[in-house]
RNA sequence: GGUCCGUUCGUCUAGCCAGGUCAGGACGCCAGGUUUUCAUCCUGGUAACACGGGUUCAAAUCCCGUACGGACUACCA
């Protein structure tokens, strides 16, 4: 009966209170493939149930600010089509957005914690804490700010409230930390793994306030949270083990606790650990969604986008990476991917990225593609290589050869052809296929083609097909040596369709250019 | 070391919660087919329940243990 009711009151619950979910980086620099799957997560989460989706960043700790990261940022989700509701740039009625920008009011919550008995003021500087974890280490024991240390180190449990008075106000530099209950069981509830139960014995009194003026995450993550009324947490595994501290916060303030999810990592493919921003290239393939360039080192880690990902295609895979849709479903748009979301169908054990499936990712989003859009990508790479094309003939040549193609980079190594007659000709290919019957045979070919009027696929096909049978000619010595002078390659589509795109005249001349180059074989 | 989390083909995974299917799909790989070539494509094949106990008529599925892997263990997030 009490179970009933239990489930009762949380059904009801979820559906009164709004969605709204929320990302929060802190900007040390580029946001690797990892975050920008629990970004995704949370927007294909907000999206699914009609919620809100919100950027927050937490830059409380100043000592690792990264120029340019947060623009990174907000650039990266731009490219890969994720929008956010709310947040910096965007704006919002529960903002400022950005932790620095919020600064006054954590130290009033800070207070209101040591006020009811939960939180107090510590002395000890960073030094004596390292002395102390030495001097641990050295017994083969490790030291832990908690409820057996507290009482012998400098804080304002120990000192009277006197003392402690004059120490906050001669200036004395202090953090406030969490006390910790003594043998406490916290139970947690998460959305992917079920339940959770911990001794509060195994747990420190955590920094909530540091000296510097500014709460640590767990304090700002806490109170924000809370503040900007967010439903659901969703974030990476590396939280759970402080998923206790941040659920007894919430108690200590006598506020209602979003619920939780925390996301199985992506690990390193070659085996040890979590994926993380310092793989950069090492691995072969990107680790980040854009191209990134350390402003102080110098040092450039590839992205996925200068590498001709399309970004539908790569937040497809990244999805991938840990959900699926129930059904066998592996190719669809945010969209859909939105529509079939949910977070009790994402998997419980990290996943390794793989580049072969990446790829393939993107050969089916190819295929997809118009032919325009790919043209109109494929154009200044045509005009790299010095070349004036007109669009409809672009349109048509990627028409014929995207199929071939993983990325729009490989179109110009499938179809240079189309825009330049062969420089060259492959030297395997002529010893296998110029044969010694080629060059009067090509003439003869010559002869043919300049005769036909009309230049079509169908036409020029039936008309060389009944010549060879005529003669009774090889079908394969005479079209691959065919092939060989309009191509310079044993490769490429149907032969009529690269003819009737050349055009009669320029069919005719490669057929001449090439019996001149290779001449007769003796 | 301590705490917590995890473990199905090489990889991503379905199946597990509500035990009973030859453990299904995709990528890769291999073979065959289509093709004048290369690629695509099509067909087929390869390959997994970490291990050991227990519960049960029956365990990938429930329970316990072991091993292995991972995360965390800062006045970082």
């Amino acid at each position: 009966m009490a179970f009933f009711y239990l489930c009762r009151s949380k059904q009801k619950q979820m559906s009164n209170r709004e969605i709204r979910v929320r990302f929060a980086p802190s900007p040390t620099g580029p946001l690797h493939i990892g975050g920008v799957r629990t970004a995704l997560y949370n927007y294909l989460f907000a999206k699914k149930n009609g919620g809100k989706f919100i950027l927050r960043i937490e830059d409380t700790d100043q000592t690792r600010f990264v120029s340019g990261a947060e623009e990174y940022i907000i650039e990266a989700f731009g490219w890969c089509g994720i929008r956010f509701d709310e947040g910096v740039t965007k704006g919002g009625k529960y903002g400022p957005y950005k932790q620095s920008e919020r600064k006054a009011m954590y130290s009033e919550y800070a207070e209101r914690l040591v006020a009811s008995g939960h939180a107090y003021y510590a002395f000890d500087t960073a030094e004596e804490l390292t002395t102390q974890r030495k001097n641990f280490e050295a017994e083969k024991k490790t030291f832990t700010y908690n409820a057996a240390e507290r009482k012998h180190l400098k804080n304002s449990l120990v000192f009277s409230k006197s003392e402690t008075q004059k120490l906050l106000q001669s200036g004395t530099p202090f953090v406030v930390r969490f006390k910790m209950p003594e043998d406490h069981v916290v139970r947690m509830h998460d959305l992917i793994r079920g339940e959770v139960i911990v001794n509060s014995n195994v747990l420190d009194d955590k920094v909530l306030f540091k000296s510097d003026g500014m709460p640590t995450y767990h304090l700002a993550n806490v109170v924000d949270d809370h503040l900007m009324k967010i439903s659901h947490v969703i974030r990476g595994e590396e939280w759970l083990p402080s998923l206790p501290l941040h659920v007894l916060l919430y108690e200590a303030f006598g506020w209602d606790a979003p619920q939780f999810a925390h996301l199985p990592l992506l690990l390193k493919p070659d085996g040890k650990g979590k994926l993380s921003k310092r793989d950069g290239d090492r691995l072969g393939f990107p680790v980040f969604p854009l191209q990134w360039t350390d402003p102080k080192t110098g040092e450039t880690s590839s992205g996925y986008r200068e590498s001709g990902y399309f970004p539908d295609a790569f937040v497809n895979m990244l999805a991938l990476l840990g959900w699926n849709p129930g059904d066998e479903r592996e190719v669809f748009s945010l969209e859909e991917m939105a529509e079939a979301f949910s977070i009790d169908r994402v998997g419980k054990s990290g996943s390794r990225f793989d580049p072969e499936k990446a790829k393939w990712f993107n050969h089916q989003y190819m295929q997809k593609k118009s032919n325009k859009e790919l043209a109109a990508q494929f154009l200044p790479l045509i005009e790299k290589e010095g070349v004036m094309a007109d669009m409809d003939y672009v349109e048509k040549v990627v028409g014929l050869v995207k199929e071939r193609a993983h990325f729009v980079h490989e179109l110009w190594e499938q179809s240079g052809f189309f825009f330049k007659a062969p420089a060259s000709f492959d030297p395997k290919a002529v010893k296998k296929r110029w044969k010694q019957a080629s060059y009067d045979q090509m003439m003869e070919l010559k002869e043919l083609l300049s005769g036909v009027g009309d230049f079509s696929s169908e036409n020029t096909e039936t008309v060389v097909k009944k010549w060879i049978e005529e003669k009774e000619y090889g079908m394969g010595a005479v079209m691959n040596a065919f092939r060989l002078l309009m191509v310079g390659a044993l490769k490429g589509p149907h032969l009529f369709d690269i003819i009737a795109l050349l055009g009669q005249e320029e069919t005719l001349r490669r057929l001449e250019i090439g019996l001149f180059e290779l001449g007769k074989k003796e």
